[in-house]
DNA sequence: AGCACGCCGACT
DNA sequence: GTCGGCGTGCTC
């Protein structure tokens, strides 16, 4: 017989298409996964519905290819928090399902994670305060709590206690991660500890490994998944809860596509299955810190003391306003007494490469990126002039190609430039640095050169973020961020939170078991109140201090935003269709600002032009109705192409 | 988002 | 004369 499958494709169109089949040959059902022709390509579609006779309509229907998937992958539930995260984010939910479910062929044998040979579980005795924490997590009646502690006070311990005894009960539990480094070792802590009743969602899977793990999590033969950002979807039946460690981590937000926040859908998958959303960090995002400040919405629970025994690190800024140098004579007499004493230092640059920033003295001219509205990083070692935005590269020049003049120079520094500085200030001392810049070539190079560290072969590690979350090395005695101001001169409401996030999280790394721990904040801006917080160890300071900001301008938390941005390669074409676009907003929004349309703050990217248009509003509801009537409505010139950021976490 | 079709410019 | 630029439209 004859049957009708109605799908949908990972294509930017809400349309549903229906393909024929014939049910001799294959028995689909709702949440399998079909190849499909669509126009003159082979595509993968997702099936949601099945139907005896077809819909009438102007159009031929083809009969499907194969089918992928012998059993649903995904049921009616998981397809209506697509719908939900339709309305909400502004995709398809094609390109949705296609987020939410791993790709890969069909059944497969198991992947890289052999659980068998686990060790059994250390007896970790709970300090009391851990004790108590787990204890109001399990025994109230609220839905949300936060677990704010500093590093080292052993949130991992409860986030696992609590995750066991929810699984002892018969629920099912998803561990939230950031995706880095710590995923690796956390993952090994959480197999030991789980064995074969964990599954495993990390970067490192191949698409059919990934597939295994979902199946086992659809099954319900694990009560555990741990992974990142898109473990978020894990299809349990019976969830009962969602741990979100390092909740105020930017990877947790989606950068493309469907751009979604895993704590706004943990939310919705809470409310909806009544369980427990538990988070944790040292630097709570100003979103949850707002929530904590009323109980009946968010339970914040408090680790103050470190459980290793350690204390704070001691932290001290180093003004740089009268130097020239990398080094302040501060950090370098501090490196000099932790080196002769045995210990380690980790120093902290956000910025990778020899120098950024080229500039012509006689008229003036900065060079940039011919594609990207953005300066060309110099790599001494490569020789090359590089865009970090799309990777365009050319030889580096002497003389200036506007003018000719050789009055030339190269001003800031990156990790490259501070290595070549270490080497000629320690030439005693073995240094390591570890930017993309280092690693990408090979992933095993990142854990080498963190072994070796760990062992002692390696005195000095340099890096921008792979050193500053995670690591746990207790023969560091000293930290030093070596230009806390970076992230500063950004023009980002967050960059002031982010910076403040980035000093708290770095110092972090310094003393984790020697007690006489050291941090060293290089700045030029030390009243900037991002960096003396920070120094003062007032992080609750700090949050009260920003959140009274937020709420006198009325910027998120106290107000929700849209980032629009649109962009071509023709200027003109994209500044037309933004102006068109924010008049129609301006027009159609009720209780809504809109701003712009603008250049975006780097104008051009990848040879396109962008122009963005924000939104603000105190109530979104009617702001993100409005949006979805508007964008129904409008229609793009085909070279024109728009990207919605529902609560953007960058506004660049 | 792809991909093809189609109609105007500078090249073996 | 053709190769190929990107404007326009479509995908069951």
């Amino acid at each position: 017989m004859t049957k009708y499958a109605s799908v949908v494709v990972p294509v930017p169109l809400r349309t549903e298409f229906t393909y024929s089949f014939e049910t001799d040959s294959v028995d689909l059902l709702p949440g399998m996964r079909v190849m499909v022709p669509f126009g003159n390509r082979k595509i993968q579609a997702y099936v949601i519905d099945v139907l005896d006779s077809a819909p009438s309509g102007d159009f031929e229907i083809k009969p499907i290819i194969r089918a992928i998937d012998k059993e649903p992958l995904f049921d009616r539930k998981d397809y209506e928090l697509a719908l939900w995260m339709e309305k909400f984010y502004f995709s398809s939910r094609g390109e949705i399902l296609d987020t939410m479910i791993p790709g890969g062929r069909r059944d497969v044998v198991y992947g890289a994670l052999d659980a068998d040979n686990a060790i059994p579980r250390p007896d970790v005795v709970l300090s009391g305060e851990q004790e108590n924490a787990v204890r109001t997590v399990m025994d109230s009646d609220s839905s949300m709590f936060y677990l704010f502690g500093v590093t080292g006070s052993g949130k991992t311990e409860v986030f696992l206690r609590c995750a066991e005894e929810v699984i002892s009960r018969g629920g099912q539990v998803i561990y939230l991660v950031p995706e880095i480094t710590l995923t690796h070792q956390l993952a090994l802590q959480v197999l030991k500890r789980f064995k074969n009743n964990v599954a495993v969602l990390h970067s490192g899977l191949t698409d059919s490994q990934r597939i295994a793990q979902w199946r086992k999590i659809k099954r319900s033969e694990v009560g555990l998944v741990i992974g990142a950002r898109s473990a978020v979807f894990a299809p349990f039946s019976n969830l009962k809860m969602i741990i979100i460690d390092e909740e105020h981590e930017n990877s947790y937000k989606s950068g493309n596509a469907p751009r979604y926040h895993a704590r706004q859908v943990a939310q919705k998958r809470i409310s909806d299955c009544g369980g427990k959303l538990l988070m944790g960090s040292a630097t709570p995002s100003l979103e949850a810190w707002h929530l904590m400040q009323d109980p009946s919405k968010m339970v914040r629970i408090n680790l103050t003391r470190r459980v290793g025994g350690g204390s704070m690190p001691k932290v001290v800024v180093s003004d740089m306003t009268r130097e020239n140098g990398i080094f302040g004579p501060l950090l370098q007499e501090k490196m000099h007494r932790t080196l002769a004493d045995g210990k380690q230092v980790i120093l902290f640059l956000n910025r990778r490469g020899y120098s950024y920033y080229f500039h012509c003295r006689s008229c003036g001219y900065e060079l940039k990126c011919p594609h990207c509205d953005v300066t060309m990083t110099y790599h001494r070692r490569r020789n090359l002039l590089q865009c970090h935005y799309c990777g365009h590269s050319q030889r580096p020049v002497s003389s200036c190609p506007q003018c000719g003049s050789m009055d030339v120079m190269y001003s800031g520094f990156g990790t490259e430039q501070v290595e070549q500085e270490l080497q000629r200030l320690f030439p005693l001392y073995r240094t390591a640095r570890l930017d993309t810049d280092t690693v990408s070539s090979d992933r095993s190079n990142i854990q080498r050169t963190l072994d070796d560290f760990r062992e002692g072969k390696i005195n000095i590690l340099l890096g921008t973020q792979m050193v500053a979350k995670g690591l746990n090395f207790p023969n560091v005695r000293l930290v030093g961020i070596v230009m806390a101001d970076s992230g500063l001169m950004i023009p980002d409401f967050r960059a002031e939170e982010r910076t403040f996030d980035l000093i708290v999280q770095v110092s972090g790394r310094s003393g984790r078991s020697d007690s006489a721990g050291e941090v060293v904040v290089q700045t030029r801006m030390k009243d900037n109140p991002a960096i003396s917080y920070a120094v003062n160890g007032d992080v609750e300071g700090f949050f009260d201090m920003e959140l009274g900001v937020r709420k006198d301008t009325s910027f998120p938390p106290f107000s929700r935003m849209v980032n629009i941005v649109v962009r071509s390669t023709n200027a003109a074409a994209a500044r037309k269709a933004a102006d068109d676009l924010a008049s129609l907003l301006r027009g159609g929004l009720k209780d809504t600002y809109v701003y712009g349309a603008a250049e975006c703050p780097i104008e051009k990217i990848r040879a396109s032009y962008r122009f963005q248009i924000l939104l603000r509003s105190q109530k979104p509801a009617s702001m993100l109705s409005g949006l979805n009537r508007v964008i129904g409505e409008v229609k793009l010139p085909y070279n024109v192409s728009m990207d919605i950021d529902v609560d953007p976490v960058d506004l660049l």
